[in-house]
This record gives C-alpha cells, structure tokens and sequence, in this order.
RNA sequence: GUUCCGGUAGCUCAGCAGGAUAGAGCAUUCGCCUUCUAAGCGAACGGUCGGGGGUUCGAAUCCCUCUCGGAACGCCA
C-alpha cells in the first residue's frame, strides 16, 4: 500500500484540470517534523496558476481533499499537512510483515537476470587488508540487495593471482625462506619475504632483475616456477578462507588473473581486426580521444599484456558465461579512470552491453593519513581488527550479561558485526582514517546497537510465549511511538529500492539504525507486556521489528544473535 | 597542469530529484534500573552548512568562481 499515491490520488481529484497525477506525487513531501503530519503538499507552485496567494489555495483546496487514510489535515500557511490514520495504516502494514516476514520488501523488477560482481579480489601471499574489507562487504551486501529485487548475482573473486610480483616472491623464497616457515604461517611468511624483497632490491639492483626472470620462466611454464607458484595460491586461498567465513561470504568463482592468461590474445587479435590498434612509443594502444580519456595500453614496448588487456578478456568471458544483466565491479575510487577506459574500448569493439557495466567505486582507508601500503609492509591486517573486536566483544559480554550462552559465539558475531556494520553505515565513496577505536564500538550508530536492540525486542515475545503470529490487519496501534515504528516498516520496500538504484549498501544500514532508534524509544516509553487493549497488537509489531532488523542486517552481512 | 571525489556541531557523519525551526552518533555535563536485557532512554551543551557571486517565491541542496584536503592522470594491478 503506497500512502503518498493514495493522497496522490485524493490531491488529483481536485486538480486534475491543472496538474498531472506524476506532478502531484512528486510535490508531496514528508516533513521533517511530526507536529507537521505524515504527508505534506506545499502549494507555492499553484499560486502563478491560480493568482492568489499559495495559503490561501491551501486552505480552500484542503476542504475538498479526503481519503480513507487521511485521518485529519492541517493548514500550515502555503502546506497542507495530511496526518495518516494511524490504526489503518498500522494495521495494514503490520499484516504484509507478518505474512511475508523476511520477504517483506522484495521487488521482482531483477527478472532473474544475472549479475557478476567483480569483489574482494586479494593478492596471492599478501593478507587481507582493511582495504580488502570494503571490496568484499561493499560486495556482499550489494549481492543481496541486488538478490532482493530479483536479480541473481554472481560473486567472483578475482584473485591477483598472476604478474611480476610472483617472480620476486619465488626469488625471495629461494634466497631466504623454506618449506617449513612457509607451511607454519604461509601470509605472515611470505609477506616477509615480499617486504624483504624490496629492502634488499633497494641495495641490490641484480635483485629486480632475477625476479623478472623468474616471472618470465613462471610464465614460460618452468616446473618448478608452476609449482611454487600454485602452492603459494593454495596456501593462500585457504587462509583467506578462513576470513571469508568469519564474514560469512561464500563466492561462486574464484577465477583470477591467471584465469585470463590464455584468453588475452584473442582480445588481441579482435582489436586488431576491428583496427583499432596503433602503436605509439613501442606500445599497443587504444585511442580513446573521442571519449575523452587518455588512451587504454593493451600491450608494453616488450609485447607483454597489462591490467587492462586482462579486464577486457574478463568482460567477454563473463558476458559469454552468463549473459549477464548488468556486470559489477567493486573496486577502489582510485580506478575509475581505468573502468571508463575498459567501456570505452568495449564501445570502439562495437558492444552496446559495454553500458551495463558498472564500476562501483569506494573510498579509500588510511592510517595515520597515509595510503596503506603492503610493500613498505605498513598494513592494518583485517584478521587482527576482527580479532580484536571479538576480544573487546567478549569482554563486553563479560561486564554486561555474563550469564549468558554461546558467550564466544556470541561475541564473534558481535565484533564481527561491529567491524563490517562499521564499514557499511556510511556512503561508500567516504575516505576513513582506520582506528581500531573507532571501528569497534558498541554504542551508538552500530552494529551492535542494532543487534542489541532486536535480542531486547525477542526477549519481550520470548516472555511473552508468543512467537507466531496470524497475518491479520487487526493489530491496529495508536500510540505516536509505535506510529514511529510503523512509517519506517512501511518504508522498507522504498528503502531497499534506493539502496538498489544508488548501489548503496549504507542506505540498508542506516534504516536498521532509524527502527533500531525508533523501537528504542518505543520499548522505553511504551509497555509491551501490560494488560492493554492494544497488548497484542504491540507484541505483532515487536515481531515485526526483530524480523526486519534481521533482514537487515542480513543484508549487510551481519548475523543477528538471540541474546546477547 | 587536467580530470574526479570531498569541505555541514569539538570529533565521525546524515540530510543534497530545492521547501516550513539544519539532524544523528561520539565526546562533555546532568537525570532514569522494586516493571519487557541500562550495549538502552531522556535532557543540556554545541552550527557564518569552506568563501564569494548567480538562478528561484524559496538554496546546505542547482549553476559559476575562488580556496583548502584527497585521488587519478600510457607501458603496476
């Protein structure tokens, strides 16, 4: 039920020799203070069309205004202010929650069309990163938002598992590392011996050479380059998966760079066909002049390929396998240019679906101010922050209900979710400065706060011995709290709407914190468990509530436990 | 130098298909646990919405310009 095309509907009436229906709807306004109602309707725009002053319009158009919905109006000099019917309203709404419960909100708009998400994407022997955080949460909750309106994603972790780095990790595995060091932590080890690498090549100009040439053998497919090379992948592999499951993200391709290696000579050969190609300083390039943009280098002076030639054997490989809808890519603010380049090529080979591609760019974090940077080994490791945030998660249980069950499950969801919640809440493209202070926090606009605020509200129905409840429009409240509550459920379907148009995981975020805030206030001010007339209608809504903020904070990644 | 982000309360940020008194969290101070989990609720304090022009009945929101941060600008990914 869409109350703002209901009084829509009942303005259009009045109106309909002057203003289209669609004109109407989007004068409507929702004030920002309820002493003004629920729905506005400013008239300033009426006054050139009628000649008279914009309050008086207001006054004599509100007489002839009804609705069912509309429980009273007020003139508010040029606004009529609508004010809903709350029992109505309430009713109506707490039914669609109740029998359709995590469903709620859903729209079907996605056809089933499939969506790959370029995502998380780490680099084989270096750890995860509060860099790679963002990639892969930011991600993972687009998937399902994107799930919600009825697409069906396609998460891809495209590895940075290829290029020159490998023949200086080989290099440096063969002058100062071993088997065993390697097997006991495999990142930790090989980051050393990656930071290593390039102390020692600062004094040893020899050094970058015999990395190269240990790439070029990789790549000539030398044994024994293959197989350091592949166990290093493996190794790695299994210690990010550890931190995917803690994140609770599962992908459906793993394919990485490497993936592409035998497919970029045909991207190769398709430029040249369609001439495309011209040779500038030794070097294949793309001329993009026509889009304004520098031009795309497909291969080097030495013949070898590069990021973008990968990318584009990337984009055909995944519009041949899936026939995708849309095709995403979460990647750092920092690479936009390089994704219009990738566009813009996929345009001069002539494919239109080159527009549904779509770069969804985020800020960058920092430490201290500064680009974290592995190489220089300055690093804030995504294991160590979730460590952390269970610890001080743990320790937060122990002060606050130390009773309680599952105390270190528990406190993994919590600290975890206090980490990714963090990561999430605001617009994407924001830059932070990382502190571990400020990203484990339990009070406020947070995760937790939110998971808190759901295991309250399951607490009431568990006292209550209800847990089911009949959809029916008979739950009908009236108090103003509980209207709080009830305007940001009937929003829902509006919200996950935005956060799918704006690819904006923190407009999920910030409705869970606007219901948790709501349902606060509500649970303080309001008696649930009291002999009332309207007992069973509140207990309906705070069913309703731990079933939307679950479905929240599903969305975002985040579990929500029972009790906490 | 060019292009792209950003500048809103002490700090972190909402608000920006223009609308009625600019909001929240944190921090600080003060209230509220004999009643549904105080990881909560309430109150106080706190603002030339970076500066200047313009468009408009109306601008934090749109346009121009300046300024200050960050990022990207052909052989890394």
């Amino acid at each position: 039920m869409d109350y703002k095309q209901l009084i829509a509907d009942a303005i259009h009436k009045e109106l309909s020799e002057h203003l289209e229906l669609n004109e109407i709807k989007l004068l409507l306004e929702k004030p920002k203070h309820t002493d003004h109602g629920d729905v506005a309707f400013p008239t300033f725009q009426l006054a050139k069309l009628f000649r008279k002053n914009p309050a008086q319009i207001a006054s004599e158009l509100a007489e002839s205004i009804s609705a069912d919905v509309i429980d009273r109006k007020e003139v508010v000099g040029p606004y009529i202010n609508f004010f809903l019917d709350k029992k109505v309203v309430s009713g109506a709404v707490l039914k669609e929650v109740i029998e359709k419960k995590e469903d709620f909100g859903n729209h079907t708009f996605g056809e089933n069309g499939k969506v790959p998400i370029d995502m998380s994407s780490p680099n084989i022997a270096k750890p995860m990163s509060m860099g790679h955080l963002r990639s892969t949460v930011i991600g993972n909750a687009l998937s399902n938002i994107l799930t919600k309106v009825g697409y069906s994603p396609v998460r891809i972790n495209h590895l940075g598992d290829w290029g020159t780095q490998f023949g200086k990790l080989i290099t440096a595995y063969k002058k100062w590392g071993s088997e065993e060091d390697v097997r006991e932590e495999p990142i930790k080890e090989l980051l050393r011996l990656y930071v290593l690498f390039h102390e020692e090549a600062e004094k040893d100009d020899t050094l970058e050479d015999e990395g190269r040439a240990w790439f070029r053998k990789l790549e000539q497919g030398n044994e024994e380059a293959v197989a350091l090379w592949k166990w290093f992948r493996e190794e790695s592999l299994k210690e990010f998966e550890k931190v995917y499951q803690r994140l609770n993200i599962a992908f459906d391709s793993y394919n990485g760079e490497a993936f592409y290696n035998d497919k970029m000579d045909r991207v190769v050969d398709l430029l040249d066909e369609k001439e495309l190609l011209t040779v500038d300083q030794g070097a294949h390039i793309v001329n993009l002049d026509k889009y304004d943009l520098n031009p795309a280098l497909i291969k080097k002076s030495d013949g070898a390929t590069l990021y973008m030639t990968r990318d584009l054997a990337a984009a055909l490989f995944r519009k041949e396998t899936y026939d995708f809808a849309q095709s995403l890519y979460v990647v750092g603010q920092e690479q936009s240019n390089h994704f219009k380049q990738l566009k813009a090529v996929l345009k001069e080979l002539g494919f239109d679906w080159a527009d549904n591609i779509h770069h969804i760019p985020f800020g960058l974090i920092t430490k201290d101010g500064k680009k974290l940077s592995t190489r220089k080994g300055k690093v804030v490791l995504l294991e160590d922050v979730l460590d952390e945030a269970t610890a001080q998660a743990l320790q937060q249980i122990e002060e606050k209900n130390p009773d309680l069950p599952n105390k270190e499950r528990v406190s993994e969801q919590v600290g975890v979710g206090a980490v990714v919640f963090h990561d999430l809440k605001n617009d994407r493209l924001n830059n932070f400065d990382f502190t571990i202070e400020e990203v484990v926090q339990f009070e406020g606009e947070t995760g937790p706060y939110v998971q808190y605020t759901r295991a309250r509200a399951l607490s009431i129905l568990r006292k209550a011995g209800q847990e089911t409840f009949q959809a029916s429009d008979a739950y009908q409240l009236s108090d103003a709290y509980s209207w709080e509550v009830v305007k940001l459920l009937q929003e829902y379907p509006d919200t996950i709407k935005r956060a799918y148009d704006n690819f904006e995981p923190s407009i999920i975020a910030k409705h869970a914190v606007h219901l948790a805030q709501a349902f606060n206030k509500f649970y303080a001010n309001v008696r649930v468990l009291d002999e009332h007339e309207e007992k069973e209608a509140r207990l309906a809504l705070v069913y309703a509530i731990t079933e939307i903020l679950k479905e929240d904070l599903r969305i975002l990644g985040v579990e929500s436990p029972n009790e906490m």
